[in-house]
DNA sequence: AGGTTGCATCAACGAATGTCAATACAGCAA
DNA sequence: TTGCTGTATTGACATTCGTTGATGCAACCT
């Protein structure tokens, strides 16, 4: 739980300069892959999406489980995926655990994918 | 093999507000999650970038293959996944196949990421 | 101290995924 | 026609993934 700056936005790795702009190497391709594939999960998405949605940007994990027709375990399970996908971060606080989404690593994907075809060429 | 609009960019399903307006669906999550899967995999991303990145808009099998060292249905079986995912779509011309990126999926998906955080909130 | 609640980890299972060799299909060329 | 080349499909396999019940740990409350 390393409760980092919670990033306003920018953050070093300026990184990759989209899908649409470079036959993308090896290594870049890993480290996306490893991020989108914590995405290409129903549960997971709506559990970051209830994250990413909150107000005060934090939610109590006593908030998400009972949201989901799933084990406890099977929650805790995926939000660890998406820790460890840099995706949310997360700290206890007395009995209670709290997850806020981290909106730099969700706006590095979106530039990655946002930049297919910027004005018209086909067609 | 359907050779659709080749979309310019925009196509109807203003779809999902994004990650941080509202908790997502079941329906919605499952729909995004099926296009993420399809991200979550390093050949699959560096297979979409190449085709993507291409100026003319359109790449041969011929040419992907050789540039992996996988076999050939290996290759043939993740730009099936690609296709059925709806980033890309393709066409056969003779003997070859030709794959082209579908920007509206690409931006479709940015977008429900870049909703993240417009401006700076925390810290 | 003991008891209770919230969350994480463990062990195990079936299901899905990535990969390949073998095969099938489509189009071109003699 | 027969043969050859490019691509897709099939069948099989090892690995990974999603899920759960059982258990463990941390923090509160008597």
């Amino acid at each position: 739980m390393s409760k980092q700056g919670r990033g306003t936005d920018s953050e070093g790795e300026a990184c990759c300069q989209g899908v649409a702009s470079a036959p993308l190497g090896e290594e870049q391709a890993a480290d996306l892959a490893k991020a989108f594939k914590a995405l290409g999960d129903p549960v997971r998405l709506r559990l970051l999406s209830m994250i990413a949605s909150r107000d005060g940007g934090e939610v109590c994990v006593c908030e998400l489980t009972p949201a989901f027709e799933l084990s406890q375990p099977t929650i805790s399970h995926h939000l660890k995926l998406l820790r460890q996908a840099g995706l949310i971060d997360c700290e206890r606080r007395g009995t209670w655990v709290y997850y806020w989404a981290l909106p730099a690593a969700l706006n590095r994907l979106a530039a990655f994918l946002r930049s297919a075809e910027p004005a018209g060429v086909g067609a």
